[in-house]
DNA sequence: GTCACATCTGAAAGATATTTTCAACCTCGT
DNA sequence: ACGAGGTTGAAAATATCTTTCAGATGTGAC
């Protein structure tokens, strides 16, 4: 007689208030009690036990497991799974509205949202502005070099100094100027066959152009990693990649913002030379792990 | 020193995945058995019971309560409350696509949608996995701090630079120390109302975890940000935030997903720090923005 | 190589939670 | 008012989860 019920409702997923809605006429008083409270909250349910439900609604186990069973489930342990996951639903649903600028008084648990999808949102519009064709010359043009200077003052230095340490890791000789007056007294020395390489996302940072400039002029393959491609820093450059301009607030200036996507760029240069000179560029890496092995405190076990 | 992971743990929603991960190495073998099968197919394991998942990982019940507890569950029965939400949560969402390795012979285009998409991963995980209070606290010192001390070697040590150079612009005293003598050095001056920060990885960086000892027996306040919160750097931190730690491969090493992780957790801080210090933040952000204007060549026109 | 020590592991006991049973209790038609 | 049919919850039965503990396994010291 019951039995009827097993063969009627799957396991239902979401739609599950509504399910209540359905079955409610056909439920005894304690047993819409019961489906009202599951309808009404399913996270709150979905913590409780079925005693704990019981007491809640005012009514026993057996009422609780009955519902379940009403609404389609082999029992109150599979309703509570079922509750738990409309929970976590309707739970993403009530995102922090994270487009919203970083306010002085947003709570931290909102800054890291915000930021965290500021960051997501640079990372994909600078992938998707990225001219693969530059990138590819670029690559090839890096891969092949004697030597390989870099620019970069400011934030963009850091980057600048993380490409080198990189090259430097797949053995290349590779090398981020900070000083600005050294970095052209080295150009000097570039030519062709060499790479320079200014990071500038204002693309028109003077200390910067200026020894991409000489490079240029000597005759090196030089490449502009630039927020600006129209910038004074691309009339010297063979290559520009072309990183994008986040919105920038007022706790969170371009500098910050810039940092990621150029990041993102030098990465991708990164892998490409290191794809191109597999041979040497594997076992130099693997060579730099083992060194670095060694460095870390033997942690127990 | 094992009670670390009771305070460090609240019951994680959605970052499981990236959760397992940076637990993984610190667990037993069977314990890893039992967190692969969960991180692997959550659906799966939500429908199964502590005995079934016993089984099918091929350990003991034992061992999955365990594994639940480690993973900040109070129990398996909560972990699969968990799962059942996970469940319910990618059921919705579908896969994206790119979650291939990089490999050797990837073509540009497909490192550079590759990268994108790994970076934007990394940086939900860390978003989702960052202790919201943990990182309150260490804003709350930083803010009020005398001085700040960073420190960090290898690619660390430019994430450390970045912080610093970001903490000066907003008129504090922090310093990055990149020598590790001079660092501790350094750090033997440290007392209270001092905070000194160590970055790193693994977590077991000796050079880095030094400094931050001998800071923290001066009475500063020490924060670690590790993607290994049961290294032995937590020893010596009063707080402590994780940064997610990314699958790898050979020509990505962890080194550089982890840099994406570290950066987003250090403008956490930094934004934290500009908000509360915001009355003496703003003008110097505002006056170093004017000082950078000037050094443009207006080669424009 | 071997011993002492610490850690890991699973079987089984113990505790909880869920399901079933069953008798008391309504409700309604006569 | 009375009984048939259905509803309900207390308590027993079962399943599930948690804890304990002793054996297994690995690790470092000598």
């Amino acid at each position: 007689m019951k039995e009827i019920f097993s063969s009627d409702s799957p396991p239902a997923p979401a739609a599950l208030a509504a399910k209540v809605r359905t079955l409610a006429p056909s439920m005894t008083r304690s047993m819409q009690l019961v489906a009202e409270a599951v309808a009404g909250d399913p996270a709150g349910c979905a913590a409780l036990t079925v005693t704990g439900l019981a007491e809640r609604t005012g009514t026993s186990e057996a009422t609780v497991v009955r519902t379940a069973r009403l609404l389609g489930y082999p029992g109150y342990r599979d309703l509570r799974l079922a509750l738990a996951g409309l929970a976590a639903h309707q739970e993403s649903g009530r995102a922090p509205a994270v487009t919203a600028d970083i306010a002085v008084d947003d709570p931290i648990a909102d800054v890291v949202a915000k930021l965290a999808y500021d960051e997501q949102q640079t990372l994909a519009d600078t992938a998707a502005g990225l001219d693969t064709v530059q990138l590819g010359a670029a690559v090839a043009a890096a891969s092949t070099a004697r030597r390989i200077d870099i620019y970069g003052v400011g934030a963009s230095s850091l980057v600048g100094q993380d490409l080198a340490q990189k090259l430097l890791r797949i053995g290349l000789i590779a090398h981020a100027h900070m000083d600005p007056h050294l970095a052209v007294t080295n150009a000097v020395q570039l030519r062709s066959g060499d790479v320079a390489i200014a990071i500038t996302h204002s693309g028109s940072t003077g200390d910067v152009i200026e020894p991409l400039r000489v490079a240029f002029d000597r005759g090196a393959t030089t490449i502009a990693i630039t927020g600006r491609p129209d910038g004074p820093v691309s009339q010297y450059a063979d290559h520009v990649l072309t990183t994008s301009t986040a919105r920038e607030s007022e706790l969170r200036p371009a500098a910050m913002s810039s940092r990621t996507s150029q990041l993102l760029v030098v990465d991708c240069l990164f892998i490409g030379v290191a794809q191109r000179t597999y041979e040497t560029a594997a076992p130099a890496l693997a060579a730099s792990y083992e060194a670095l092995a060694h460095r870390h405190t033997p942690r127990t076990r």
